[in-house]
DNA sequence: CTTTCGCGAATTTTT
DNA sequence: TTCGCGAAAG
């Protein structure tokens, strides 16, 4: 490598002068497959940037670079940090593409419509839309809804979709009776789909994987375009992502991917964690170059995490160091019940405060969004400034759901989920019998309700008052798309959008109740018009309008749209902001934070209940707390609570497991005094007396934990002994002695349930 | 046709 | 606890 450098000249060697060897090599790898693996706070991000700003300062044209992320924050930052590393040469970066995968996806599909089959103007649904399509699709294929819930079948449709397996494919192939199912209502909700000239998620990335397979014009072009192909988070990709990188590289095979198999934490939504084990026998003769040495965390913090990870079977042996000092140990702290849990963390979080860490330096991190609430509760009792990332959670208000459906039906006349949604939204006369009637009439004449309603005179079975009503309906969405597709009256995007806002009476029917609940609602609305002034239109339409071609008011609020469908909630985190952010593990990955703070780690959330059968998923679950974990730079705080309130029912909780697997020396223990033990606490701390493990006692000998149950007495555990059976135990005072799992003790022998 | 009420089920994570 | 759905009342 030192003769790489020696070759480069001043600007370049800058790009270099303050990476490691490794990373050096990974920027300069230009040529064939790569694969960085990159731990936590390896500098991935660094070294995606010096790459790119690398190739262009070769020579290498902009156009021909295309970096693909999972978040718009990821490619954001990234797009900055080239756009600061090379300052003066805006033009250079001309064409340059660092995109979503989905959002990458979703221009392909416009620029290529007619060879993709998908109609230009479509329309993305989002969860709740795909979930009402699916309600539909379930009936539509005759089965009972009740069985058969939007997300199960989803799940099934979306498994097929990213294996793309059409539903003709998967019908075909067909035994039993649940397979044949799914694949009529697959077929049905495909159906539903491209009536509506809509797509999902899944599609995005399907449909453009199937026009690379098949259109070998179409993968050609763009193998010539893109020469250099980055794929960021790779250990998150499934197989259809894997499709379509795959066919983006041309023959050069210049495709580097970053990612690490420990942070793969989307098993559940499809994620192939194979992709990144497999990528060197995928791609032949790839460079692995791995990045080990963590520039985040202060020591406690990585060898804590280390600790836990290495408890996975799927992990694979390496070591990651700091030299960042040893630092403070990690907090682990129980408290009586969760309110005291969130009071203790804003009041640790103030400590810091006071101590010099400002508060967008803080996070706190939990399992399931539904813990946000009591967070939320306790910061705004002490008055300390926070956000909840939930990006999405504005766009999925019912009135700003509505509103938003107007506008795509202006865009998309043929979107059905839309117009249901809003064509008796406010009311106006159109309940379901009309709607029923209309409906039937769209099948028999094999129309969509939308061109239904534009010849409602020919339904007969409708009412004349129904009839008027959707007359009137018809006529006033035919009037703003008129209007927005080159009308003169309209100004700008979000004059439109308060303009619909009026007409539609949305405004009116909030404006007449003065509940604090119609207040939020007309105040939610003026935020979407807000928001709309606030948008601006990609780069990519931003560079045609600089060249002359401005945008319609139409072409606006497709892009609007588009982009607000792509939303997630790591989006919504703003570095500027001044306040703690609270958020899901999930969206926490490739972000980092001075003070992080992880509540809930019970058994049952952290991991998961969900995850208890499944071996495979309880150790996602182990990365989820080790991504948790390495969000911290400077102090980590891990809390448990031993009694929660979930759904209204308080139930008592044990401490996770995953604190029991953290190297001890790490950790400053501040667990409370379980008030349901009697006194002496067992030589076994209470994180380790879970289902599962084993353990030998003084008589009885060798046995495994059945049970766990806390009791007034003291927590009790029922356990199955090799040669006397099931007994059931006060944990406080059985002579109980905890068998490393390492030791085997079960080899060979047959384990009574 | 619209509104209200009561019952039952549910939440893991999200582009 | 909260949401969504269906039934009954207005």
């Amino acid at each position: 490598m030192t003769n790489t450098i020696d070759l480069m000249d001043e600007s370049t060697h800058e790009l270099m002068h303050d990476l490691t060897e490794a990373q050096v090599e990974a920027v300069t790898t230009t040529t064939g497959p790569l694969l960085v693996l990159a731990g936590p706070g390896s500098g991935k991000t660094t070294v995606v940037t010096r790459r790119i700003a690398w190739l262009l300062a070769q020579g290498v044209p902009p156009w021909q670079l295309l970096a693909l992320t999972f978040t718009n924050k990821a490619a954001g930052e990234m797009r900055n940090r080239v756009e600061a590393l090379l300052p003066d040469v805006a033009q250079d970066r001309r064409g340059l593409t660092i995109m979503t995968f989905h959002g990458f996806c979703a221009r392909l599909l416009r620029q290529y419509s007619e060879e993709a089959r998908v109609a230009p103007s479509f329309t993305i649904y989002d969860s709740t839309d795909r979930r009402a399509a699916l309600k539909i699709a379930v009936r539509n294929a005759g089965l009972d809804s009740g069985n058969w819930t939007p997300a199960s079948v989803g799940e099934a449709i979306s498994n097929c979709k990213n294996k793309l397996t059409t539903a003709e494919q998967h019908e075909s192939h067909a035994g039993d009776f649940y397979t044949r199912s799914i694949g009529r209502v697959y077929r049905e909700y495909q159906a539903i789909l491209t009536r509506n000239d809509a797509l999902d998620f899944d599609d995005l990335l399907l449909k453009v994987a199937l026009l690379l397979r098949d259109d070998q014009a179409v993968r050609t072009a763009l193998q010539e375009r893109f020469q250099y192909l980055m794929i960021d988070e790779y250990q998150d990709t499934n197989q259809a992502q894997f499709m379509i990188a795959s066919a983006l590289v041309g023959p050069q095979r210049n495709i580097c991917v970053v990612g690490d198999p420990d942070q793969s934490i989307y098993g559940w939504r499809g994620a192939d964690i194979s992709n990144i084990l497999d990528f060197e026998h995928q791609f032949q003769s790839a460079r692995v170059v791995s990045l080990g040495r963590n520039f985040r965390s202060t020591g406690h913090i990585v060898d804590a995490s280390a600790g836990l990870i290495q408890r996975n079977e799927s992990h694979r042996e390496r070591t990651l160091h700091t030299e960042l000092g040893a630092g403070d140990q990690i907090v682990v702290a129980g408290a009586v019940e969760e309110h005291d849990e969130a009071r203790d963390i804003v009041a640790d979080f103030r400590q810091r405060f006071i101590e010099g860490t400002p508060w967008r330096e803080m996070a706190v991190l939990y399992r399931i969004n539904a813990l946000s609430r009591v967070l939320e509760q306790a910061f705004r009792d002490a008055q300390v400034p926070y956000v909840v990332a939930r990006g999405t959670a504005f766009y999925e208000r019912a009135e700003i759901k509505d509103a938003l459906s107007y506008l795509r039906l202006v865009v998309n006349p043929r979107d059905d989920i839309a117009l249901r949604r809003v064509i008796n939204t406010p009311p106006r006369g159109i309940g379901k019998t009309s709607l029923d009637r209309l409906e039937k009439h769209a099948i028999l004449h094999q129309l969509g309700l939308g061109d239904a309603i534009d010849r409602v005179d020919e339904v007969p079975a409708l009412t004349a008052r129904a009839q008027a009503a959707m007359k009137r309906f018809g006529e006033m969405v035919a009037r703003w798309r008129a209007d927005a597709d080159g009308g003169s009256l309209i100004l700008d995007l979000p004059d439109f959008v308060s303009r619909i806002i009026r007409e539609s009476g949305l405004e009116k029917a909030f404006r007449n109740g003065s509940s604090e609940e119609d207040i939020a609602r007309l105040e939610n609305l003026d935020e979407l018009v807000t928001a709309a002034a606030e948008w601006t239109p990609p780069r990519e339409e931003a560079e045609a309008e600089a060249k002359g071609e401005s945008m319609t008011i139409l072409q606006q609020i497709a892009a609007w749209l588009e982009s607000i469908a792509l939303v997630s909630d790591a989006d919504m985190v703003d570095p500027e902001n001044g306040s703690v952010t609270l958020m899901t593990l999930h969206a926490a990955k490739g972000l980092e934070f001075d003070v992080v703070a992880i509540a809930g780690l019970e058994q049952g959330l952290l991991p998961h209940a969900r995850s208890f059968e499944d071996d495979v998923e309880r150790e996602e679950e182990r990365r989820l707390c080790y991504v948790g974990m390495t969000r911290a730079r400077r102090l980590l705080r891990l809390s448990y609570a031993n009694r929660r309130t979930v759904r209204g029912i308080t139930e008592r909780t044990m401490p996770s497991q995953f604190l029991g697997e953290l190297p001890a020396e790490t950790m400053d223990r501040q667990d409370i005094a379980d008030p349901w033990s009697t006194g002496t606490a067992s030589t076994i701390p209470l994180e380790n007396w879970q289902v599962g493990a084993t353990v030998r006692h003084a008589t009885f000998g060798l046995g495994m934990i059945r049970r766990v149950v806390p009791r007034p007495r003291g927590t009790t555990a029922t356990i199955e002994f090799l040669e006397y059976g099931h007994r059931t135990l006060l944990v406080a005072h059985a002579k109980l002695e905890l068998v490393d799992p390492d030791e085997h003790p079960w080899e060979g022998i047959d384990i009574p349930i």
